[in-house]
DNA sequence: AAATATTTTTAGGCCAGCCTAATTTCGATG
DNA sequence: CATCGAAATTAGGCTGGCCTAAAAATATTT
């Protein structure tokens, strides 16, 4: 079985190949902040795996596999991150820490959240309580107190 | 510097401590559901690094140092429990996952959480809108279409 | 008090993920 | 086409957190 961080690399190569197709080590390498090295060690694992294509010193893509997985990866963090700027989470530490538990959320949490994001952006106007919940950070105080 | 565990440990402790003042390797052991030799290792650090009180084959308690971070680890880990079951999250699954978030998220996260709890605690009513999501969760339809 | 059971520690290993340094390959350029 | 620089790989190491097995200390039973 793939350790988490897979996750993490499957859904950098995905990104990375967008419009070109492919990418390279050097590239996910600096994408996800680790040493060339350390990427030629994972890709061997996930081409061993069969998440992705890849000869040695070639061009690195996905197969269907490992698509599928980066796409859930992708679909995973997208919605935490919806859900946390929602709330108010500044984007930066939202995606942050959107890419640092997508991998550890239990299914039916991210359901969860996903409906709640869902539920948020269906709403027909800009939902009162989200307004009232923003109030609330700032002054401390629930506009609410004679409902 | 401590690693991410070692607040699971703290808290663990703080926990097992209560009534009792002191607890052993094993019930730590039993607790975080790992063997004793590994607390054993751990608890050496802790107390290397002034977290634990403890001499070998003693009982163990939390330094002020000690406490200090189980609490705030513990209240991290109620936000986050409130938060997730709040959203109808299965309260196993919502402490499961709590636990393994609750030393990852950036302060700021954990304190729009907070918040957010609080907002909802602080309602006068049961918050209609929590009402319409659980409706939303349950039929998928947004009860406001025509707000 | 001796024998036995339990608890704790030590020693030695494993795995994931990262690193650096050394090497190999690729590809661009003179 | 020989060279040289950039990119990729290999080899070897490290750390955190876990493990098992064996040894040591302590507690309990007889």
């Amino acid at each position: 079985m793939l350790g988490r961080r897979a996750e993490d690399y499957l859904e950098a190569i995905y990104e990375l190949c967008r419009g070109k197709g492919y990418t390279r080590v050097k590239e996910i390498a600096d994408h996800l902040k680790v040493k060339p090295a350390t990427v030629s060690e994972m890709l061997s694992k996930l081409s061993r795996e069969g998440y992705v294509l890849y000869r040695k010193r070639l061009f690195v893509t996905l197969t269907e596999k490992g698509v599928e997985v980066a796409r859930e990866v992708r679909e995973r963090r997208e919605t935490l991150i919806k859900f946390l700027t929602a709330l108010g989470v500044p984007k930066e530490i939202a995606e942050r820490d959107a890419c640092t538990i997508e991998h550890v959320l239990h299914e039916v949490t991210v359901e969860k959240l996903k409906m709640f994001v869902k539920f948020i952006e269906n709403s027909p106007i800009y939902p009162k309580w989200l307004e009232h919940f923003e109030e609330f950070c700032k002054t401390g105080k629930h506009p609410c107190r004679f409902f």
